[in-house]
RNA sequence: GUGGUUGUAGCUCAGUUGGUUAGAGCGCCUGAUUGUGGUUCAGGAGGUCGUCGGUUCGAGACCGAUCUUCCACCCCA
């Protein structure tokens, strides 16, 4: 019975053209990491349940895949728990292991685990694909790549200065030009919920704010009140929401906000710190903007909070986010390790140079040149000539039969090769080769030692 | 997890209130053209109508379930 095979919901296949366009990202990313200075690392694409659960929270923890234990899996189970039927309950008595759900996690497993190992400061970079129980929209898949580049053990904003930069210089390198990296500061969000007298609901207010552009300032006033935040709190707020002008001007309005929080303060002055240096530094094609609604992503979060932005007119959630977490080893017992770090969204990525035409024309070429096959003795010849100009580092190919011109020819156009040889009677006999320049279709005579020039 | 949406040839899509043998464009294959591709012309192949079940004399169309797509929540790269 033959049935129509079909994979997950989330999940894709990619061709070689895609392939080829994943692996141009993934290059241009790699390389950006290796001129700031990180070293890669790899971790399992399954983790221990409990390095993984409880650090997403609960939203996070529903979308963890969970991995069904091995064996007879039931036949272990307390009735307790298996007649109750709470999936919550059971879940730890049927499943010890979990798909990955992000590279940060793991990473401080792997920091905490290595930690005699480690010179630190470390700086890590990884690109590995993650996995979300989540239901699929446009640039949301259940399986996606995720390339991290995180500094653990040193409590600088140097760093904070250092990843704005490698922003900029992974999407200039794209060829992406204006993307917007946002900041915030974690300590000015809590500034905020002190003075509004809210700081035992810091996440519920930072999530309502998170969404002011998306719902509009009543919503979120009103989600705020039915969070449980005083109406004298949200009014003081006003100013928080009339907030407008560029770095500097939002800076002055916030000082004002925040006079009465020390915590506060201190988000400021980090703030500016990067402002400032980015500013003496200069950016290359991306913008770098304060955005106080900027809320979004993990709550371990401490200080920085990134998150990039495709160009103006491109519809598709962050390409990328990160942030400043000063304990995030602390829930693997070692206290006082800092560490920041951003991520890449690859597959958003991808999307998003795909609607804007930004790959680079040559991506798809895999061979330059095509080899035509006229018979057994002109073949060999042909392949004695691809192995020298392989030797010379030029991707080339014997077409493997001998069929019919035509037909050869077409197979060069579909692969998209530049070039093609033909070798017949008249060749062999002169010791030639006839190069032909599929785009224009001009032919020239070449000795096998002009051809490997010509091609080079 | 909640609500909605989509599925017909390799691709993009038609298909009337349920009625013979389900169509088009593009692509593919063959020939015109046995050492020259893209253009042109002629011919050809290709469909369990997502899947399973139901209603009906009769279902691509109606109903149910399920899978998938996309969208809005939730959350997030």
């Amino acid at each position: 019975m033959a049935q129509k095979p079909s994979i997950p919901k989330g999940t894709r296949d990619f061709n070689p053209i895609e392939v080829a366009k994943r692996n141009y990202i993934f290059d241009t990313i790699k390389a950006q990491f290796q001129h700031f200075g990180f070293q890669p690392i790899e971790t399992p694409s399954f983790e221990n349940s409990d390095t993984l659960m409880g650090k997403y929270g609960d939203e996070g923890d529903r979308l963890i895949f969970k991995i069904l234990n091995s064996g007879d899996y039931l036949s272990k189970v307390d009735n307790k728990y298996y007649l109750d039927k709470d999936s919550n309950k059971l879940t730890p008595y049927i499943s010890e292991k979990a798909l990955r759900y992000d590279l940060t996690v793991p990473f401080a497993r792997y920091v905490v685990q290595h930690q005699n190992e480690i010179d630190f400061p470390f700086k890590r970079y990884q690109m590995q694909p993650v996995w979300r129980a989540d239901r699929p929209q446009k640039g949301r898949f259940r399986e996606f790549y995720q390339c991290d580049a995180d500094v653990v053990g040193s409590q600088s904003l140097w760093q904070e200065v250092e990843f704005v930069q490698l922003y900029d210089a992974v999407f200039s390198a794209l060829k992406l030009e204006g993307v917007t990296i946002k900041i915030n500061n974690r300590k000015i969000l809590s500034g905020i919920a002190e003075v509004i007298g809210a700081q035992d609901k810091l996440i519920d207010f930072t999530v309502a704010l998170d969404k002011l552009d998306k719902i509009g300032e009543e919503k979120v006033k009103e989600e705020m009140l039915s969070k449980g935040i005083s109406k004298e709190g949200i009014e003081k707020l006003q100013p928080l929401f009339e907030l407008q002008g560029d770095f500097s001007e939002q800076i002055v309005a916030l000082k004002a906000i925040l006079s009465v929080s020390e915590e506060g303060k201190r988000g400021i002055e980090e703030l500016e710190f990067i402002n400032t240096a980015i500013s003496e530094l200069k950016l290359q094609t991306a913008n770098l903007q304060l955005d106080v609604t900027l809320a979004r992503g993990l709550n371990y979060y401490t200080g920085a909070i990134f998150e990039v932005s495709a160009p103006e007119g491109v519809k598709m959630g962050s390409i990328g986010g990160g942030g400043r977490y000063d304990d995030l080893t602390g829930i693997f017992g070692l206290k006082d390790v800092s560490g920041v770090g951003i991520s890449f969204g690859l597959d958003r990525i991808y999307l998003v140079l795909e609607e804007l035409n930004l790959f680079p024309e040559t991506i798809s070429e895999s061979i330059k040149v095509l080899c035509i096959n006229f018979g057994e003795a002109e073949a060999l010849t042909c392949l004695k000539a691809i192995k020298a100009l392989r030797a010379h580092g030029i991707n080339a190919e014997l077409y493997p039969d001998a069929a019919k011109m035509k037909k050869q020819m077409n197979y060069a156009n579909k692969r998209a090769v530049p070039y093609v040889v033909l070798v017949g009677e008249s060749e062999m006999s002169s010791n030639t080769f006839t190069l032909k320049n599929m785009a224009n279709g001009e032919q020239q005579q070449l000795s096998l030692e002009d051809l490997i020039t010509t091609l080079q």
